[in-house]
DNA sequence: CGTCTCTTTGAGTTAATTCAATGCTCGTGG
DNA sequence: CCACGAGCATTGAATTAACTCAAAGAGACG
């Protein structure tokens, strides 16, 4: 189970790109791109986690999505980028120039197709955000943000899955404060479904439960 | 102002398809296609409106996205269509083949750009949805509705804008209940910012006043 | 003109928030 | 080595924004 000890592989489709990347570190807290800076490149996370926000004027914030290692994000062919990503821990991403990317898109069909799949994944992913942000309860929505989690790591019962940001940063991705973030997580602890070693894992005590929770099929 | 009194053109870069599209009529209410349906197709809506929804087990339904006159939907490369497709009012919809529209952007550069570029703006409004459902407030996120509609209608003070959806609609969009939404429709009235002739149309008093209860700049 | 559907308003309830206090962990400097 | 402070996390108590339930109004249509 789980990646082996290397990186992340690029998907064959891109390997191209491995040619055109450069690896920098970020540290815990530290600020990718702002929304608005000129998109001039497309990036993956090798190791650690990052977090895209919206940031209103007021101070509010909402975090738009979780991106873990292996993945990219910032693909959207626009001008300006549409959030701010950030280091949600200690994390190594590379960036690839978007003017190269292009170019192997218009060469290659292989790639193209490869970035209309991540771009509709990223897709399917805002739909569900969206699904738990408009009509799914507090319990729900912490349930089913777990339940991604679990299966991202491919976890079942007894597993420890790695949780990178902290209590106000899940609050901030799923429309609620710091606190119900944390009376829901005291509640799942307390009905045996999950049990927490530390601030930054949980182990999963009841898959079942937990999807039961996260698909509001009651 | 407003489109003229024609149908709306395709997009120059796509009159390709023109030769291929299907015009099809449905009535209020009436389904278009289901979640997890064979995407077989991708569709324009050339009159009336549409709506995407998320409908859950239990009954719950979260609109998506609206689409009106001369607007895509289904784009997405995917194997089955991510949600509903129902007609809001009486609408005429056309809708091309996925292949054919997958070989023209095989052939030509200028049809990928424009696909991406649908499914980036798409991106781009689900994002700022995201932001409304998750840290908005009632009064924010109709006002953030209205703007949208008066904005996509090219429409200032004292101009009617048309609402084409039902108050149910719209809460299922916003994430409210309909009881919000029409007190917070009447607050808008009570206020001189709106005033409602009728269910279906809405006449804008005061754009300003609108559109800072939207941005939340308190 | 009665029926059906949708909307509006009121009254009471509740889920989630705000405000406040306390606990836990970790790193730094005395 | 221990004490102290900083930064999160947790829990409790009081408040509130939005919800549910209920009743009445307003069109549309046969």
């Amino acid at each position: 189970m789980g990646h082996g000890i290397g990186l992340p592989a690029l998907p064959s489709d891109l390997v191209a790109l491995q040619a055109v990347g450069t690896r920098v570190r970020f540290t815990r807290g530290e600020t990718i791109f702002t929304e608005g800076d000129a998109a001039t490149k497309i990036y993956r996370v090798l190791c650690g986690a990052v977090r895209l926000c919206k940031h209103m004027p007021d101070g509010r914030r909402q975090i738009v999505e979780f991106i873990h290692d292996g993945d990219f994000f910032g693909l959207m062919p626009v001008t300006g980028y549409a959030f701010t990503a950030e280091a949600v821990n200690d994390a190594v991403v590379v960036s690839y120039p978007r003017p190269q990317v292009e170019k192997y898109g218009e060469q290659f069909a292989s790639v193209r197709r490869r970035l209309f799949s991540l771009l509709s994944d990223q897709m399917l992913g805002m739909h569900s955000h969206l699904v738990m942000l408009g009509r799914q309860t507090a319990k729900e929505r912490l349930a089913a943000f777990l339940c991604k989690l679990v299966e991202r790591a491919d976890a079942g019962n007894g597993d420890t899955v790695d949780l990178p940001m902290t209590r106000q940063d899940i609050a901030d991705y799923l429309g609620l404060t710091i606190e119900t973030v944390c009376r829901e997580l005291s509640a799942l602890k307390k009905a045996h479904i999950i049990s927490a070693p530390d601030l930054n894992s949980i182990v999963i005590r009841n898959t079942d439960a937990l999807e039961r929770i996260a698909s509001c099929e009651d």
